[in-house]
DNA sequence: CCAGGTTACGTTTTTCGTAAGCATA
DNA sequence: TATGCTTACGAAAAACGTAACCTGG
């Protein structure tokens, strides 16, 4: 059953004539005459009488216009489903690091939510590059937020990046403090805590050390950067490198210090990104404008 | 927007797979992609992403479904609704002359409607031969029923007939009561009361008296029989000459008194016709099988 | 290399308009 | 005779299958 034979029915129905009917809709009297005989060798039962020049419903004609109408009607809602005024409706989902979770995204979100408080944000928290890519992968998110070097997915497509510096911090009794120009080669000799190697910037960092000839054996290690944080401030004589936007709240509170490194560059990078298979939907251009 | 559209994205969304759509559908799996592509152009939108192997509905893709499936559901109950246990549902319309709508049909109609107590019953009384003609003609009845002579319609298809009757009745003063084998003639110089000419056997019972040589001049001239029956019973010294079974009721009770003419011959048949260029419904059919 | 979606192209099916046919007012 | 529905037939359009193509795992 085709909607071109319901509208054609209901116009039949309406106008009591297949010739108006034919020229409302812009068909031929045959072409009409042909849809209702399909409609009705479908629906097995006849719908108009034909009474010479007289065209009138017959009782399952009367009785199937609700039917056609609510049929048609429906139709018409699937068909303007995406042109109606959406004012973007529906959701969008990221994957995080816990570092940009906590103190990048949120500000943003709860902008991006102001102005468009329809669309539903889901956010998953994870600090294992794998499962952020298979997520991506599998389409199971949107964007994806992370903190590493740039570049660091291949299948995916940038579209924020912003530099974060990675500083060297250390809790209020720690031994270095205040000195200048310090080495990185000397945190090694204090107690050092780092997120696990796997993660972008300690990866990084292992690296750096490896390539001065030096072995990274941290004190303790331990996957989340907030969590690190929160282990920094609770422990005694200890430093750690993380990226600053991590712990810029607690320095700033007093309750973990910088410490000058002037060796220390580590180039990690918060990225927002989205597999580049994916076809960009409105909700997720909207997002995309709205960070740029 | 067609069905076959609405179809193939309902089951691509639900297998997560063009080709597994495709097998299920009986298609090939281009085919699949086209009609996957016809739908997103005609909404402007995309329904899926197609990443490598994997297939997943975007957001509008998801919020698409219920619009697929409530229109294709409106489909499929506009396709079932003449199949579905319908059970005889839905009108049935007569034009009935008074007589038979009072003295044959209610007894016909209630059993009628104790076997399909869905079919609604709509009866429009009138004792004009051009009224129901042109009810029939104009498609607002289904059933005719009149009483006259037989094949009085020449559009009409006649389901049922019985020969009715017509009997010279009097009230208890007129004189010829008792008198056996009384002449046509000799009734009309008594008070004659009669309908209106136009009715089926007034018009009849006045050509045979034009044949005789004489001239019908009634006393008193009714549309109805069932009105002239009442007057008759109300009269004095009067007779008329009507079909039996109008005063069936009232000669049993004694209210009125037959006549013994031996030249009275009326061939009055009840007739149920219905325009010859109707469609029989299903409810038709039941009623002319019903009554036959 | 395989699996799965896309694209191109020829075949088949469906739809449509034209025009003749038929019945009715 | 004029109007309105039906029917037949050829043209146009749409849908479909096949198969080559491209991409990602």
């Amino acid at each position: 059953m085709e909607t071109r034979n319901l509208s054609a029915f209901l116009r039949v129905a309406e106008l009591g004539s297949f010739t108006a009917a034919a020229n409302e809709l812009g068909y031929s009297q045959g072409s009409i005459t042909v849809q209702i005989q399909q409609l009705e060798d479908e629906l097995g039962t006849k719908l108009f009488d034909r009474m010479g020049k007289l065209t009138t419903l017959t009782s399952d004609g009367q009785a199937f216009i609700p039917y056609a109408r609510s049929a048609l009607q429906a139709i018409q809602e699937a068909e303007n489903f995406a042109q109606d005024p959406h004012e973007m409706r529906g959701v969008l989902r990221f994957s995080s690091s816990s570092s940009l979770a906590t103190n990048v995204l949120p500000g943003i979100i709860a902008d991006f939510n102001r102005e468009y408080p329809h669309i539903q944000i889901i956010m998953r928290l994870s600090d294992y590059m794998e499962e952020m890519t298979s997520r991506m992968k599998q389409n199971e998110v949107d964007i994806v937020c992370h903190l590493d070097t740039r570049n660091f997915f291949t299948d995916a497509i940038t579209f924020y990046e912003k530099k974060e510096p990675v500083v060297a911090v250390a809790n209020k009794d720690y031994p270095l403090i205040g000195k200048k120009r310090v080495k990185l080669r000397d945190l090694l000799y204090e107690p050092l805590l780092v997120t696990e190697r796997a993660i972008g910037h300690t990866n990084y960092l292992e690296k750096v050390i490896n390539d001065m000839g030096e072995v990274l054996q941290p004190t303790i290690e331990v996957s989340s950067s907030v969590a690190l944080r929160e282990i920094l401030i609770n422990s005694n004589r200890s430093a750690s490198i993380m990226p600053y936007l991590v712990v810029k709240e607690a320095v700033e509170a007093g309750k973990l210090v910088l410490l000058d490194v002037d060796d220390l560059d580590i180039p990690m990078w918060s990225q927002f990104v989205y597999h580049k298979n994916k076809w960009v939907s409105p909700i997720m251009k909207a997002f995309i404008d709205f960070v740029s």
